[in-house]
DNA sequence: TTTTCTCAAATTGTTAACAATCCGTATTGA
DNA sequence: TCAATACGGATTGTTAACAATTTGAGAAAA
């Protein structure tokens, strides 16, 4: 069993029964975050035990992050984490997420209501948590609920796209120098939500996905 | 058994073992083409016959389906059939799927090479036949193929967010009153390519993915 | 009649055993 | 020595049986 696989042993007896999408989620923010070596093989024992659970369950799960675009997956060969996407494709793939970001927010403001506010300022109290714990895990977890939380507002259909270019992108932070920053550029924009200011969510929108 | 899942029987004892991908793409071009019911659940067990194989491979390939966008899961209900995109939604995936398709023959383009040519060809002609058969799977599949190949030609990340963008806007070929002109949109684009027509090809192909 | 409850059939979810494949190591032969 | 080959452990692919859940028909109750 490797490091990673024995990280974060939060799993207990009662909750032995994970959803796949539980699963994901947990494997889906290590990946992101950075925490598995690039082309580092993932055995789907080593998981099926450190989840307590069979194989099959661990294969659905790393199929979905196959095709979400977190690994790569090779014939009897299983899975391994896929590199970040080449240069020339980096600024298509920026716009793109641009786009769907603002579209969303757009369509979903309308019908938005005080419950989505409360929701966004859970997401964002779970993202300064994070931030202050410096845990780049749950870091990484949060910030791409936040973002989630509109696009999938507006549409589920929109929200796997979207989703599988965020993940392809591997939200590298390298142009925030630590933690406090990248909150910092969320608060405005779950404020300017707030208040209603549409234009002014999606500028600061436009301006953190780069 | 229903009527779509005793459709098309070439399915030989020697190809009893069918990759994944195989039955992904059979299933994903009946989808596609609107022989499935919207909202009629897909059953595995019927799957599983008509292929030959157990529920494990069937399961497989309907979350990737399902990934890709063909299909909806929910827990415990199995896969149904998902219902086109919202109007709203659209025209941004057809604007996204016409940027990564010029982007992707524009970055190809340089090392296209003969062999290239010779494929393309090979598609056009398997589409000229689709259509004079009006085998509508048959011109879906092939319209998707052609496609595919400039786009994974640059790029086996974005051939993935290409396709997920492509099968959930379902190809709908209403704007065309027959397959003669869905052969005669594609015809001029192969041969803009063939002579090393950039700008042309992107063109017609912004003409043609609407 | 209408609603609620019960139960059995159908279907999906999970597991463990088995088959096929890959890959590194050791052995063989020139 | 070196290349080719054979072997065996590790890993993925597939299967069938079993568990859990959903669904709908029909009985029971209001």
């Amino acid at each position: 069993m490797s490091d990673v696989e024995n990280r974060g042993m939060s799993v207990t007896l009662k909750n032995r029964r994970l959803r796949r999408e539980e699963i994901c989620s947990t494997l889906r923010a290590e990946v992101l975050s950075g925490q598995w070596e690039t082309n580092e093989p993932v055995r789907e024992i080593s998981l099926a035990k450190r989840f307590g659970v069979s194989r099959g369950p661990i294969r659905d799960a790393l199929l979905q992050l196959t095709q979400e675009g977190a690994l790569v997956y090779r014939q009897n060969k299983g899975v391994r984490v896929s590199s970040p996407p080449e240069k020339d494709d980096r600024e298509l793939l920026f716009r793109i997420r641009r786009d769907l970001e603002t579209h969303c927010l757009r369509k979903a403001f309308p019908s938005w209501e005080k419950e989505d506010d409360d929701e966004l300022t859970r997401l964002l109290g779970s993202l300064h948590e994070a931030c202050s714990e410096e845990d780049l895990s749950k870091v990484t977890a949060s910030d791409l609920a936040l973002h989630r939380y509109w696009v999938a507002r507006a549409s589920e259909e929109l929200e796997f796209i979207w989703l599988s270019i965020t993940v392809r992108m591997r939200m590298a932070y390298s142009r925030l120098s630590n933690y406090k920053e990248i909150y910092e550029e969320h608060e405005p924009i779950v404020t300017a939500i707030h208040q209603r200011e549409l234009k002014t969510a999606e500028s600061l929108i436009r301006k953190n996905v780069i």
